[in-house]
RNA sequence: GCGGGCGUGAUGGAAUGGUAGACAUAUCAGACUUAAAAUCUGAAGGGGAUUUCCCCGUGUGGGUUCGAGUCCCACCGCCCGCACCA
């Protein structure tokens, strides 16, 4: 008998699949069509073990999905363009677009042997003119409706690189690779008006009942949808033009408790006062040092600088407040001004005792729990807007009622008192797009001394990005942006007017490239961004794999991508919510073997040069390494697995049993050698009885129906695992089937037929294997086509079943009963039991509780 | 700091509010073998009693329930995101 051997098999029937286009996706109106998609890789150089995970769960999707009978459609491509190739081409010299495209072959060429069914031939990297050239087409389109528009927006800006930092290099406040103290500098640029849907994409998340409920509260958070009173303090001998200083309040129900007004550095009432304030200029220069993220701006230590202005109170012109710019106020939300209310708001209170304002408290929990008050050292008190509240300084509604009931009361009488006006705000911001970047798609527009900002002709698309500069490659060891300072490619005619001007140099955002990908696969040829008759057919995606991290910004934007390329006519009315149902699935993760190095630092060991005995890890010379568990695989922590290699070691069948067997998919999995060796060993096992089967002549015997129930059970729970993507408990199942099937003493009829419904149920997960033993077996035609086993109800359903009998919840015996028998019977067979008995001791059970199927429990 | 999530044997994990630990790894024992590997069979949460039993046990502390790993509250730890990383 032949031994299991991957590496001839894989080979061979991923060439029968090329040959019979099996995962060519075909439109038909015979069959319904089901698009699978996971989140496209960005090309860093070689797979990652993560990434056969990821795609692993998608092909196990679009594999059951086309034996169920459907069309499926299931594309791979790359998020090509980014900072990562700029990188490569800054710190070892080389061009990004050769950087990039040389990373994609590498990675096309290691993901083949995998065995996915994709369409390949949908393939594009969003670096491709083809595509970024139809993305340029969208901007347009989006300009010309209105979704795009230019205003000033702060960056981060290197004062030695003299360029532009993204988020991710400023490291605590400091350029990465100047060192240089980072400042803020605000540049024109352009913007997607996403805020216009905040409502819309607010309302939808509704209908989203296929998304997990943790991302769309997620999104729903970070919409941020509030109502609130918008009202304006007067002044006290303040600078003309400002005699009003207008907040924006969510909770105006502690209007009472105010005790102070702070500003933004950025106010212009703070810009104002400091032209004639060394001091206060200092302080508001200091406050704009520093990163821009929000993580930075809440973590930094609330400072203030008094301005020695102050307003009144807008119910009581006789009670002033003291104005502080304070740096912990945001421009870009609300009035860039708030009312300071320290015993209702945490923030505030830190800042009222570092400054020794007062804190007053306007309501008081209703629950006599002794709480020490703010004003008397204890926390701030911010209970749920839910929960009812005594108000002790109020001004609006009852006494006694909610902080929701309270902020509506407040809103009613500040309106009817002339004290501002109710409104909504959101917390989304419009989504920034320019970028001060060369490996791009560029924005499509031209700057015209004449005509101003004018937008490029399409028929001059794709503006494709210059590879050199004057016949020699770009220099992209000179910080900053090449297409800055390229002698010739900013160079054109106006399109309006045909005079000499120049080209826009930013280019997008590389979440752009990503919100459409998913239409463009739809009709990746097509010569306008998509096909409507394509997209209509194919969209929506029914089912979208990736990872958590994505879960607010990239989907975010698709979002909103999708309702604007609605309205532009690219996509149909019903693709407006792209992604029917999505899945976030978690990382594959690897221990870390690390030893101290003689400076005290830790040295980081690789899984092959370490033995492992007993739970503890050595190294060839004997040294005990230190292990730490299931940790992000990170190259310099040496704990990165790479697919290839475990390809070449076990085949591809084994990767991708594994990387599904022992986790849910939406958790962590570990990658252990041992794991992936006995991965190994089961399909080798599974192989060998399919063998021993596929040649035995036994006639039918008293088993063949027990084996067959059993059949239908592994048919009924992996069909399940599968479609609620319980990868792991599938894989469970079908280990539990194939001992059964190994053990059994059935004919040989039964055991082939046991055998190829094995050999149906593990095809998604180890496709090679599966067709290998199908046609051992005897199977028709390939196994990826042959229709989905289906489980017979009657085969499913045990005569008797065993019910455990508690008392007062502890198990104490258990009782064997026809299914369905009456409540009553069961109830005096449960209190017959010894374990029952015993339990009791003598004492009357007060009571019985039978739940039919389930269990019993004697209440004493 | 804010928003979201997770926490179960030595390990990865299973468990529509209903027998906690399925399945797998590692471990131990046995079979086969001159031996090893491979393969096959079996044991196994902790503690006590010793064949049939009892107690404890799902990060910690409370609560709801006939019944809680699961629901609620608080705390601890870890992970993800925070708008220019992809």
């Amino acid at each position: 008998m032949s031994r299991y051997d991957p590496s001839a098999i894989e080979p061979k029937w991923q060439a029968a699949w090329e040959d019979q286009q099996t995962f060519r996706a075909v439109r038909s109106e015979d069959k319904p069509k089901y698009y699978v998609l996971e989140m496209f890789p960005y090309p860093s150089g070689r797979i990652h073990i993560g990434h056969v995970r990821n795609y692993t769960m998608g092909d196990v999707i679009a594999r059951y999905k086309l034996a169920t009978g459907h069309n499926v459609l299931h594309p791979m491509g790359f998020d090509a363009f980014g900072m990562p190739a700029e990188n490569a081409a800054m710190a070892s010299g080389g061009h990004p677009k050769d950087w990039t495209y040389s990373n994609i072959d590498t990675m096309v060429s290691q993901m083949k042997p995998l065995g996915f069914g994709l369409d390949w031939s949908r393939m594009f990297a969003t670096c491709d003119p083809e595509y970024y050239g139809q993305q340029q087409a969208l901007f347009l389109d989006f300009l010309e409706a209105g979704l795009v528009y230019r205003k000033n927006a702060v960056v981060n800006w290197d004062p030695v690189d003299m360029t532009v930092l993204a988020n991710e290099q400023v490291i605590d406040g400091k350029g990465w690779r100047s060192g240089a103290e980072v400042e803020r500098r605000e540049l024109t640029q352009w913007f997607f008006k996403i805020s216009d849907m905040s409502e819309e994409l607010l309302d939808a998340l509704d209908g989203l009942d296929d998304w997990p409920a943790k991302v769309k509260l997620m999104q729903a958070n970070w919409i941020g949808k509030s109502r609130g009173l918008q009202f304006a303090f007067s002044t006290i001998d303040a600078p003309e033009g400002h005699d009003r200083i207008e907040v924006y309040t969510t909770r105006p129900d502690t209007l009472m408790g105010a005790s102070f007004v702070g500003i933004s550095p950025d106010h212009p009432l703070a810009r104002h006062l400091e032209q004639d304030n060394p001091d206060l200029a200092a302080f508001n220069a200091d406050c704009r040092k520093g990163g821009t993220t929000e993580e930075a701006l809440e973590k930094a230590e609330k400072r203030g600088f008094d301005t020695g202005l102050r307003v009144r109170h807008p119910f009581d012109t006789a009670w002033e407040l003291p104005v502080y710019v304070a740096n912990f106020i945001l421009m870009d939300y609300g009035t860039g001004a708030i009312f300071g209310c320290p015993a209702h708001d945490p923030r505030d209170l830190e800042f009222a005792r570092k400054y020794d304002l007062p804190v007053v408290s306007t309501f008081a929990s209703s629950e006599d729990e002794g709480h020490t008050l703010p004003e008397d050292g204890g926390p701030a008190y911010v209970p749920p807007k839910t929960e009812t509240v005594i108000y002790v300084r109020g001004f609006a509604g009852e006494t006694e009622q909610t902080g929701a009931a309270a902020i509506d009361a407040a809103i009613d009488f500040c309106e009817q008192n002339g004290v501002g006006h109710g409104v909504t705000k959101f917390r989304l911001r419009d989504w920034g797009l320019s970028r001060q970047r060369y490996w791009g798609c560029p924005i499509p527009v031209v700057h015209c001394d004449a005509c101003g900002v004018v937008p490029e002709k399409k028929e001059n698309l794709p503006i494709a990005l210059p590879y050199d500069e004057d016949g020699t490659a770009i220099d992209f060891s000179v910080p900053g942006n090449p297409l800055d300072r390229h002698p010739t490619w900013r160079d054109c005619a106006c399109p309006t007017c045909g005079q000499p001007a120049t080209r826009e140099t930013d280019t997008m955002d590389t979440f752009v490239d990503s919100s459409w990908y998913f239409a463009r696969f739809t009709a990746p040829r097509a010569d306008t961004p998509t096909n409507l008759d394509d997209a209509a057919y194919w969209m929506n995606v029914d089912q979208y794999i990736g990872g958590i991290e994505h879960a607010i910004l990239h989907l975010l934007y698709s979002r909103f991508f999708a309702r604007a390329m609605h309205v532009t006519g690219h996509l149909p009315e019903k693709c407006k919510e792209p992604f029917n149902a999505l899945f976030t699935q978690g990382m594959v993760t690897h221990a870390i073997y690390q030893t101290k190095g003689a400076d005290g630092r830790p040295v980081y060991h690789y899984p092959e040069d370490v033995d492992l005995r007993d739970g503890k890890g050595f190294l060839k010379d004997g040294t005990e390494v230190q292990i730490i568990p299931s940790a992000k695989m990170s190259k310099s922590k040496n704990n990165v697995v790479d697919p290839v290699a475990i390809i070449q070691q076990y085949g591809a069948d084994t990767a991708r049993w594994f990387v599904l067997s022992d986790s849910p998919p939406e958790r962590d999995v570990e990658w252990t050698a041992s794991g992936a060796e006995a991965a190994a060993k089961h399909l080798g096992r599974v192989y060998r009885i399919a063998a021993e089967v596929a040649g035995a002549e036994e006639a039918p015997t008293a088993e063949d129906d027990a084996l067959l129930r059993e059949m239908h059970k592994a048919i009924h729970d992996v069909t399940g695992g599968i479609e609620s993507f319980g990868f792991n408990a599938s894989i469970a199942k079908l280990y539990g089937f194939t001992n059964t099937l190994a053990k059994s003493k059935a004919g040989s009829d039964a055991k082939r037929q046991a055998a190829k419904a094995l050999a149906q149920l593990m095809s998604p997960m180890t496709p090679h294997l599966a067709e290998e033993i199908w046609a051992l077996l005897g199977g028709e035609g390939l196994v990826a086509k042959a229709p989905w086993p289906v489980a017979e109800e009657a085969m499913l359903v045990e005569d008797t079943i065993t019910l455990p009998v508690q008392v007062n919840g502890k198990r104490r015996d258990e009782i064997s009963v026809p299914k369905d028998m009456d409540k009553a019977e069961v109830e005096k067979l449960a209190l017959a039991t010894d374990g029952v008995t015993r339990a009791l001791d003598g004492a009357s059970p007060r009571k019985v509780i039978v739940v039919p199927g389930r269990i019993v429990n004697v209440v004493a």
